[in-house]
DNA sequence: AAGCAATAG
DNA sequence: GGTTCTATTGCTT
């Protein structure tokens, strides 16, 4: 193994120890160093991890009936990638087979991983479970400047047709740094995740993703300025091209061009006769391994999904129980999460002799607001059941029950996911935001040093030692951390009969929003749980008020006062206090105001806060000036950042005199999030 | 905002 | 090119 025997550790934050630099750099070129990390066939090393017998043996990854990774091991027998498993086992009989459809360990790794590469530089972009793009140049200036002489630095790993013991023509010393921090990347991995991988180290993505396949398994390469076009050259054919798919290399080829010479040469113009302009610039780039597209740090998640596929799905019996089984385990993963998802989507897969299988439909809605805060409050059994029933009326708007029908997949995802303001032990932070206002979201790396830069300052709810420690953190709160068992869960179970109910009719039992048909088909448990009185008094519009209701909102009442002394505002009570029944909020809400009528000042605190939904970090920042900021403030947008989705900026918002207030009700829709990416790690 | 296509691992 | 189980971005309406 080619790495460095140097210890990571003492370069530790290395790219928040900033000397002074950068600002004398001027209108260098571009000295972008980029790495790009692939684990060794992931999913089989995971498995590996945790029964490290099968180290041994030629390993695969079964999912359904096809190999989706094996170890080294099976593929020097011949078993590939998504080969069937009937193939794998032909080629090879002793072939270990290991289920692997539950992506939940392979998803705390590959989060994992992130985090680790993240606490030595910030700019990491995650591509898959497996792969990582990291913006090294902070750290490779910060090691130029303490480099003591202008002596060659050597390499470590491979150096991309580096056949010739070359001189030195031309300065190469930057990528040859980046080829020590590679290393020392690689081997911290290797030490404290147990994973192997490659690492390519180039002067933008394209290249050093390319150029990290060069040397396989658990290698690294490093691609030179003077190579750029012998590895594009090399490549098989323009699919081999990241970013020309398979249509795309189609289209391509209906124009006569099959290799990646034929693209360099074939003219612009007539490339955006069939692509437009933007397209045809970027894949005219992309031949000639020209890629500006800056490391946009990935964060937590913006959707998460579960599906099945199967062979044949044709009754609503069988379509609903699959969904229910989707939404448990994807309300349970939504609950870690702690955001709380605004939309909800499914989506099916028919079969059909004419399409024969592809196509995938869907439909989406909004998440009442209700089962949202259920999610995130712990109450995961009754946000089912009413998603369920949201998933119905989608169905229905897809698949005519009344007709016959064949489905092979269904899936159903949360998106449009908010945080909470978790105002945990009342502890805010504040975070130094900054934006360039004039940066489009062009190419960091020519991007002209002279931008000026805005400064702005955000309240920020995250204690940062807990989110850097990689704790989990409770977005809900007070109630949900220290509490009694969830109300709802304490009132289903004993309040089993009347609580004075009126319309305890048999055929009134029903929830208002539980549709008849779905609850037909439940599981007997979960029909007696919809039975309780607090469901049929309490979902969505419960005009009629009922002394099971009044009695939540009591015996809510004492922990609702204690949660007002930790609060911020009205809002964080709404939010963090009881997600179980809406009008139980409300009261809550009244109380609030009656116990804050000046609140105005709480919510001016927040509002800083949430309009850091309007700064997007990774395009607008430039890598450099970002490495100058103090390191807790580093650490806090790094955070910040990771929740934040671009949004271009309408100018006029920045305008001072514009009302906070009503830019905080517009932000708070919107997605003022708080850090999560730390969620995904187990706590040590 | 909804739905889909394309791309990716 | 699809098979699996995800996830993201950008186009179109």
């Amino acid at each position: 193994m080619d790495t460095s025997e140097d210890e990571i550790e003492e370069d530790e934050n290395e790219w928040k120890t900033s000397p002074s630099l950068q600002k004398t750099l001027g209108p260098t070129p571009a000295h972008r160093v980029i790495l790009h990390f692939d684990l060794d066939c992931f999913y089989a090393q995971v498995e590996m991890i945790r029964n490290p017998a099968l180290r041994e043996v030629p390993l695969g990854i079964q999912q359904k009936y096809i190999i989706v990774t094996c170890n080294y091991v099976a593929r020097e027998q011949g078993v590939t990638k998504l080969m069937s498993v009937t193939a794998a086992k032909e080629k090879c009989p002793q072939l270990v087979l290991v289920k692997g459809e539950d992506l939940t360990h392979y998803r705390e790794i590959s989060y994992k991983m992130t985090e680790l590469l993240m606490s030595y530089c910030p700019l990491v972009e995650r591509l898959g479970f497996d792969e990582n793009f990291m913006d090294i140049s902070s750290m490779v200036e910060n090691r130029l400047a303490q480099t003591p002489g202008t002596d060659a630095v050597s390499f470590k790993g491979h150096v991309f047709n580096h056949l010739t013991a070359d001189v030195d023509c031309g300065d190469h010393t930057r990528l040859a740094l980046g080829s020590h921090i590679a290393a020392e990347l690689r081997e911290a991995v290797h030490s404290k995740l147990g994973l192997t991988g490659c690492a390519g180290i180039a002067t933008n993505k394209l290249l050093a993703k390319l150029v990290s396949g060069t040397f396989k398994p658990n290698q690294q390469t490093t691609l030179l300025p003077e190579n750029i076009s012998d590895i594009m050259g090399s490549l098989s054919g323009l699919r081999k091209v990241p970013g020309v798919g398979h249509q795309t290399a189609k289209r391509l080829q209906a124009l006569g061009l099959v290799s990646v010479k034929d693209l360099q040469l074939f003219p612009l113009s007539d490339l955006v006769k069939e692509f437009g302009a933007s397209s045809a610039q970027r894949l005219k780039n992309l031949s000639l391994g020209v890629d500006d597209s800056p490391v946009t740090p990935t964060g937590a998640p913006q959707s998460l999904s579960d599906e099945d596929s199967f062979k044949k799905m044709s009754s609503t019996k069988e379509v609903l129980e699959k969904i229910q089984e989707l939404l448990s385990s994807l309300v349970e993963r939504m609950h870690k999460d702690g955001r709380q998802p605004q939309t909800f989507r499914l989506t099916i897969r028919k079969y059909s002799a004419t399409n024969k299988w592809f196509s995938r439909e869907s439909r989406q809605c909004p998440i009442p607001n209700h089962i949202g805060q259920k999610i995130c409050s712990g109450c995961c059994d009754d946000a089912v059941v009413q998603l369920l029933s949201l998933a119905l009326k989608l169905f229905h708007k897809m698949v005519e029950s009344s007709t016959a029908f064949h489905l092979t997949l269904l899936n159903v995802c949360f998106s449009n996911l908010q945080t909470r303001e978790a105002a945990t032990s009342g502890k805010g932070s504040i975070a130094h935001f900054f934006t360039h206002s004039t940066s489009p979201r062009k190419t960091q790396s020519i991007s002209s040093q002279s931008q000026v830069v805005h400064y702005s300052y955000f309240h920020f709810f995250m204690t940062p030692g807990a989110a850097l420690h990689g704790f989990k953190r409770k977005q809900s709160s007070v109630v949900a951390e220290e509490g009694p068992p969830p109300p709802q869960k304490v009132f289903c179970s004993t309040a089993s009969s009347d609580c004075g109910e009126t319309n305890n009719k048999t055929t009134q039992r029903l929830p208002p929003n539980v549709d008849p048909e779905v609850f037909r088909l439940l599981p007997e448990d979960i029909q007696k749980e919809l039975l309780s009185p607090v469901y049929t008094n309490s979902l969505v519009n419960t005009s009629t008020s009922s002394a099971t209701e009044a009695e939540v909102s009591h015996t809510r009442e004492n922990k609702t006062s204690l949660l007002f002394t930790g609060a911020r505002n009205i809002e964080d009570i709404k939010e963090t206090v009881d997600p179980c029944n809406l009008t139980t909020v409300k009261h809550q809400s009244a109380a609030g105001q009656s116990l804050f009528p000046g609140d105005n000042v709480m919510k001016e605190g927040r509002l800083s806060f949430s309009r850091s939904s309007d700064c997007k970090f990774p395009g607008n920042v430039d890598p450099k000036v970002f490495s100058e900021l103090p390191p807790d403030v580093q650490a806090e947008l790094m955070a910040e950042w990771k929740q934040q989705k671009p949004l271009l900026k309408d100018p006029s918002s920045r305008k001072p005199g514009r009302s906070l207030m009503t830019k905080d009700k517009k932000a708070a829709g919107k997605s003022s999030q708080t850090n999560n990416l730390f969620k995904y790690f187990k706590p040590s």
